[in-house]
DNA sequence: ATATTTGTCGACTGATTAGTCGGTTTTTAT
DNA sequence: ATAAAAACCGACTAATCAGTCGACAAATAT
């Protein structure tokens, strides 16, 4: 049984999406997974380890269900329009992956993450983003600025519809304007 | 002596920002401070009420500083524009403290601030945009909206200017261009 | 002067935690 | 069938940490 990982990752990530890292302990996660306290350290040497690896683990899963849902065919804009639209979807059905990456990327962990892993995940947003600003469609601003703006937003606007609820039609609504507000800007 | 309130709460204020809240050992903070360690807990019954009187000293911080340097004359654009360069050149000058917020607000301590007090400091920002709209100078949308909007890419633009190490020069253009930016998308 | 309150100290404690270890079961390879 | 390796267990430990406590000092009040 090599889920007892995969079960691990996920009674890790739902508790310190809401206890937070430290609020957490790994005798905890370990019941909480159903395996015991020994078994959690077989698969990850350091707790430190397990909190990076559930960072990447979950990063992963993100890059994979944009790729899936990225339409291939349609204009820069709706491609772009896609991957925004995507990411947002993404983070409110998963509100608990969303809040652990919020913690950890305000937190030390990230010098740990291997730098080629960080860009690795990053290329495949900004290469569309690259193709727009050289076809003219969007100005011509440092790729990696223009992606911070968009993370900004798609990080806000996701906290803003999480803490406010609306019906499931006003936030496609507000998600939609504001993907149209961005282009504006970004034309 | 009641600086050593002051000495405690900036002790703890370089620590957490450098290891996080649960990386910071209250002992630690207390030797950094100067003071023994039941010093400490004369002022701050437990860890959490420090962690949370610190969130309250840096807002009313950063408000005292918005509010001082706001030019009550000019345009509402001009106006506004002076709140968000000031609120960048305050969070450059104050790393420490924007790494403790941002930490602090992707972790369960929000919960434990009283509501209004987050209210009385985010009105002060509010009642600008608020006039900006009655006015027409901005787009008719929900003001918490568009608070968030502008938030999200203080936050962002900020990560990325203490990320890439600019020159003060380059730096200023970008936070103009940022803000031109987001007046146009506004507009 | 005296009493009272407030600030300060640092040794101490009870609880908790990350991580270990020796042994058992399960899987895989031969 | 047998041996070797990998997964798994849970009691245990060494260390750490938040918070306490009783004693002392300084300031303030009477």
């Amino acid at each position: 049984m090599l889920d007892k990982r995969k079960e691990i990752l996920s009674a890790a990530l739902r508790l310190f999406a809401e206890s937070g890292f430290h609020g957490t302990p790994t005798s905890k996660i370990a019941r909480e997974a159903g395996v015991a306290n020994g078994t959690l350290f077989h698969y990850f040497a350091t707790k430190d380890e397990l909190i990076v690896a559930l960072y990447i683990d979950i990063k992963e899963r993100l890059a994979c269900h944009i790729e899936e849902h990225a339409a291939d065919d349609g204009s820069l804009k709706g491609r772009l329009k896609e991957q925004f639209l995507n990411a947002l979807y993404w983070a409110l059905d998963h509100s608990d992956e969303f809040r652990f990456i919020q913690q950890f990327v305000s937190s030390p962990y990230p010098a740990l993450v291997p730098h080629e892993q960080i860009e690795m995940h990053t290329r495949k947003h900004t290469q569309l983003l690259q193709k727009a600003i050289e076809d003219g469609k969007i100005k011509s601003l440092p790729v990696d600025y223009i992606f911070m703006l968009i993370n900004s937003v798609i990080m806000g606007l996701h906290g803003y519809l999480d803490s406010n609820d609306f019906s499931k039609s006003t936030q496609h609504e507000l998600i939609n304007e504001t993907f149209e507000l961005l282009w504006d800007m970004l034309r």
